[in-house]
DNA sequence: GTCTATATCGGGATAGAC
DNA sequence: GTCTATCCCGATATAGAC
């Protein structure tokens, strides 16, 4: 692997470790055994750095969300789910100080703006669906509500998680989160569908 | 008022600002037109300053916390929410560093999870209390979930609103978190009370 | 209690040789 | 592409006079 490469993965790792604003440009070049001068090098500055790893993250976000219109299941939504957790997961620097991040690195303040934007929209998208099949039922004003809070937690739950269960290592818990997430939709489902989510999310969990 | 009380005010409103990272005690000190030597004689660094800024929001949210196990209505809920979100307002730079901040100091970390605990315990006994009184129907496993969900969003609610809102001043929308709270629970109220509640919200919001 | 001056340190970033 | 050496700066914290 190239050094440029090198530096974005092991920058990615040590963010994820030890928080974004705690990790030097030393501290970076000194895990991958190359001096500081080489490492400005190939990355002008830490931002650059930051925002090359924000630049995938919102590539890779993006083209998830990309929800085809089509008809869309409850197990569809859980995968769906699980999918954006993982790469949330894999990019949780950025949600760990997330008011902190946006703050110091303004341009990618819309960016993420924007994510957050599609995400309800993606939402809003399934849900409707999901009551066009007669699955799901609520008003309009509920489903915005509801999604609303879906994208909170899909944004928080990870650093909550964190703070109530502190993780040694990588073993982040996406099963709970999409469990949180499908809790939050439940009550709006059809008694069949509810019971049926809520078997499959025991099973799921354990 | 004494330079120890002033410090402390001033601390408060700069980390609620600029976010807790971002201010130095140069900054403090100047604010308050005295010297940097001078705050160093008050405070003999600034983990001290934050330690006494979060025993004084601990003390006032656990005051808070101490729910009479007595019958409570929708709208003592509200209220209580009410009251909970301006204390979460009024020391927000807490809650905008949150990871980060429990981070880098590690001693208010464990009693920073007692209030999350107990915020769940005390809308547990709030839930429950409304099911006794067949206000709000559930099993106990939708009421765990629906508990975790709004500590959830009381927790972050304030700052994920900032970044898709970025506010000015001082003008923190703590309405629209209470009926984002309430918006949780609302499903699982019985019809007659939930109309009641969406209406309250309504009005409230406008 | 308050000030001025200063020490110390660490992180970001550059210059120039190889 | 990579290294060593170094600069610069801002932040924390202390010393000692008033």
């Amino acid at each position: 692997m190239k050094t440029r490469e090198r530096i974005i993965h092991i920058s990615l790792e040590l963010f994820n470790r030890f928080g974004e604003p705690n990790v030097t440009t030393l501290q970076i070049a000194d895990e991958l055994d190359i001096s500081p001068g080489n490492l400005y090098y190939h990355y002008k500055n830490k931002t650059e750095i930051l925002h090359e790893l924000f630049a995938r993250f919102e590539q890779q976000m993006l083209e998830l969300l990309d929800v085809p219109n089509v008809e869309i299941g409850i197990e569809d939504q859980w995968l769906f789910l699980h999918l954006i957790f993982e790469r949330i997961a894999e990019y949780r620097f950025l949600y760990k100080d997330l008011v902190n991040i946006l703050q110091r690195y303004e341009r990618i303040r819309p960016r993420f703006k924007k994510i957050l934007h599609k995400k309800t929209e993606a939402s809003l998208t399934i849900c409707s669906s999901l009551r066009d099949q007669d699955i799901l039922i609520g008003s309009d004003e509920e489903l915005e509500a509801l999604c609303n809070n879906i994208v909170l937690t899909i944004t928080y739950w990870p650093s909550f998680d964190l703070i109530r269960h502190p993780a040694d290592a990588q073993d982040i818990d996406l099963s709970h989160g999409v469990y949180q997430v499908m809790s939050l939709v439940a009550p709006y489902l059809r008694d069949g569908e509810r019971q049926a989510l809520m078997a499959m999310s025991r099973e799921y969990l354990s």
